[in-house]
DNA sequence: CTGTTAAGCGTACATCATACGCTTACTATC
DNA sequence: GATAGTAAGCGTATGATGTACGCTTAACAG
């Protein structure tokens, strides 16, 4: 016996998305996007609670959009490896969003998919215990921070060419590793880093 | 032949952490940066472009303050890993200013010291050309998301406390594994991330 | 047709970063 | 000691932001 909705959080999101996507993060205010749903800016708090859940919701779907599908045959490694792969894609799709991913992962069910489809192939790896949450936990640290690193500070990116021309100086072995960045894909770090980190799991110290 | 400065760099940097510090991020702000040093707002001005590089002080100063002085006769995974526990130290001394650490670590020469250092025990270590940068990303990457997670998610906050309370539901494994968590410190998260990373690092694959 | 209810939204306000240009204090010169 | 030149210091103004408050209105139940 009341007015029904016209909007649905899910176009709420997408319009805060692709304003993210369109016109960059800073870009992104409450009347930007109720601009972007044709509505007046104050109806869209008839949805969100303030602007912090409108972020929370973009992190959301941008995690609710990674592909979890990766052969359960796979060893869990490899699993890993793919499923960390699957996120990178799905944050690559919407880079300006990286420094919300940083703030609002927490609260996110996107990321909670994420995290128990990953202990899904660590409880194949025979991880459990406290042993199991390290695991988790560098994973999910080494994968966000190696996100936002790509993204804020990309190895083939202005700031490792002024790392480089520094020859001379004060920094003279991160300067020399520089000049080696460029041989370095973004995949390959990323791979790289990741295969290290389960690598190391694997072989666990005092045991 | 002109009026003296009455502000250093430093003065700046050190008021606007003691900003963080006290009120908190969200209450850092020109005005009130400017109302710690006892000058008016637009006195800033004559030393920083705009808030970005305030920000960038303030990061610099937290990874400035980094003790890098550890022995270098120890093997290099325990050096790498000594000096990881230092930058914990000094971004645990400043919790508020995580987020500006994630966003602007690039541009800082507090980080590029840390770098330094760090591959100093790298190239001790024997790690040269891509191999070593993907070392010292990979290193940089964990760091940095786990302090992050630290304190954004920490193992021993509310967050887990949720995890662990949908007993049953669409994430059993998650829910089991947050409920192990309370036997994990912070220091031995922190610490079983980095040395399985430091440990695959150290056993290249395609060699 | 009408009344009830919640959706939609116009206005207002506090706060923010910051552009612009005036005022002022210091110092170098005489 | 007086004075002029210069950059520091800052007052004011502007446009953007998040959001509180309360009015307007559309839709459905009766």
């Amino acid at each position: 016996m009341a007015r029904p909705k016209s909007l649905t959080h899910d176009a709420i999101a997408a319009a805060a998305l692709a304003v993210c996507d369109r016109d960059g993060l800073a870009a992104l205010s409450m009347r930007a996007v109720a601009a972007e749903l044709g509505v007046a800016t104050m109806s869209l708090y008839r949805y969100v609670a303030d602007r912090g859940e409108l972020e929370r919701r973009i992190v959301d779907r941008v995690l609710g959009a990674v592909d979890l599908s990766v052969p359960a045959v796979a060893p869990w490694h490899e699993r890993v490896a793919r499923l960390a792969d699957r996120i990178r894609d799905a944050v690559g799709a919407h880079p300006e969003t990286v420094p919300l991913l940083m703030t609002h992962r927490h609260a996110s069910r996107g990321l909670m998919r994420c995290a128990e489809a990953m202990l899904e192939a660590l409880d194949e790896g025979g991880f459990a215990g406290a042993r199991r949450v390290v695991a988790l936990r560098a994973i999910v640290s080494y994968v966000n921070g190696a996100l936002q690193a790509q993204h804020v500070a990309p190895l083939a990116g202005a700031g490792t060419d002024a790392l480089a021309a520094l020859s001379t100086g004060e920094f003279p072995l991160l300067a020399e590793t520089a000049r080696h960045a460029r041989a370095v894909t973004a995949e390959a770090e990323f791979r790289g880093g990741l295969e290290a980190l389960l690598r190391g799991l694997a072989t666990a110290p005092g045991r």
